[in-house]
DNA sequence: CATAATATCTGACTTTAGTCAGATATCGTG
DNA sequence: CACGATATCTGACTAAAGTCAGATATTATG
């Protein structure tokens, strides 16, 4: 009754007749769950008919006359691909449009709904997150961005709140040496963000110097993801892009009140040197020949 | 893109995906899937054929056929239900016990797949209960049970390890006045576990006493169902209860490391008393008349 | 005990999803 | 420009799920 399969699986009946009555509320639209989920998923961006058929995992047959039908029902238009006239390219019409809004709003309606139901939001969206990562972590994917997007902005955000949260004294960036942003970019070094699905749940910058090495900056792993080895993941994309870049010495601080991060270090090649630098928060330094 | 109706459409995308994956597993055993969903209700001891259709959510005449379809594979076997001639009771014959068997045995694979992904089993775990109970909040159960039965064992067992983290001096029952079993059963007083699918997620005692009142005691809230106000509505169930046997008054005693329940007997009407004993853990006394 | 309600079953459907083999048009490459 | 690869479409199917109107047997109720 209790043991952790029954546990996941007590989940699993519960999360089956939720998906299931999510779906039946989309049927509400008159329209077959097929021809739904397509007009969705070009409503979401999804335009190139090829992208779509792999997303929902389509037979080209059944793909054909799904979009056949939204077409006949007057929600989308097709044309050939600019560049390549085998290919075709969906977008919806002012009326598709207004019926993806409709199944949005049902969505929408959906979720706030279950929000509604409890109490402590924030603990259960944790839940959700944490839950949600683990089940697409073979999709979570760890994309070179730029560290003043939108992505990395929000990771950094969140890893600023963490630190202020577990350094005793608190953390202020600006008396630490924030990176610029243009040492975290090619050639000189990156950025990367783990995304899952639409989601930033971690990052990693690699920071190159002028001083014959590069850095390891701003590893950050978020709740919901962490159990996942995901720090790991992150820190091999940031090594391997290290090694593309020419760089054969890394270098990283960081403070014993982060326990995990210095056992991922300690048990991946890293090993601790003296203070290189004057940044009033780590305590700790690591270096790593490649 | 971060939001809480976003969060909470990205989990209902990554279960979506799970739950297909779930469903096309038990395709593998060459049966559709709604006689291996009729099989599995009658394998979990759903026997009453109106009971299954109904949680399955059945046509009458395609559940007929789908019972048909088993028992022509020799998988299930029916027969009246003994004070009702009309309806029927399915029960598995040997070689459809095995077939459960290999349906439980792929469920259980798949559960243990996923737990092994994560390397801190038990946080993943208690954020799927949390979501679970969330899920199914308007099934969940209240009912009467034995003070002594498994369920009821379990929730008391969790109260006291929950006390014995929360109270600075830690938690002895053996110093706590032990409810007689005999004094929360009827007619004397009840005891009520909320039951979340398979799982009891909470409790509440009502003991019976020889001195003109009845306490409220082992009230309990699974960590996994907090937010749920589910504490509330067992209130709501013992004071029914309590209300059904004839009494009058009721008390409580609780302490005040337990903030949460404080606050919900000073909202429900109750009013703080002097100590009416000498158990040495309270140090909060209430009383409510009904 | 007549009558309404209930539970299941059967036959005759429709809709949806999915499969598969070609047909057609286009693209990339040597 | 021939040729294989690719993307889509069409026709012809099957399987599964679901719907609906009775038929039958049984039970509950006034």
């Amino acid at each position: 009754m209790l043991d952790a399969v029954a546990r996941v699986r007590r989940f699993n009946r519960a999360v089956t007749s939720a998906v299931g009555a999510l779906d039946n509320s989309f049927l509400g639209r008159g329209r077959p769950l097929g021809a739904a989920r397509v007009l969705n998923a070009i409503g979401h961006g999804r335009s190139d008919v090829a992208e779509i058929r792999d997303y929902l995992g389509l037979d080209s047959g059944l793909m054909s006359r799904l979009l056949r039908s939204l077409e006949d029902e007057g929600l989308v238009e097709t044309e050939a691909h600019e560049n390549d006239a085998r290919r075709r390219v969906a977008t919806l019409t002012r009326t598709g449009k207004r019926e993806f809004a409709a199944y949005e709003a049902l969505s929408n309606a959906q979720a706030e709904g279950f929000l509604a139901q409890h109490s402590q939001a924030e603990a259960l969206l944790a839940a959700m997150d944490l839950v949600a990562s683990t089940l697409t972590r073979e999709r979570i994917a760890l994309d070179e961005m730029d560290p003043r997007s939108e992505e990395a902005r929000y990771c950094l955000g969140e890893y600023y709140a963490e630190l202020g949260r577990r350094f005793s004294q608190g953390f202020d960036v600006s008396l630490s040496r924030d990176p610029d942003a243009k040492d975290m970019r090619r050639p000189r070094g990156t950025f990367i963000v783990a995304m899952s699905d639409t989601l930033p749940i971690g990052c990693v910058g690699l920071k190159g110097t002028d001083h014959g090495y590069a850095e390891i900056k701003r590893l950050w792993v978020a709740p919901a993801a962490r159990g996942l080895r995901l720090g790991r993941r992150l820190m091999d994309a940031a090594e391997d892009a290290a090694r593309g870049l020419g760089i054969a010495l890394l270098r990283l601080d960081t403070n014993s009140a982060l326990p995990e991060a210095g056992r991922l270090y300690r048990t991946t090649g890293w090993r601790e040197i003296p203070r290189f630098n004057d940044d009033p928060y780590p305590d700790l330094f690591f270096e790593k020949r490649l």
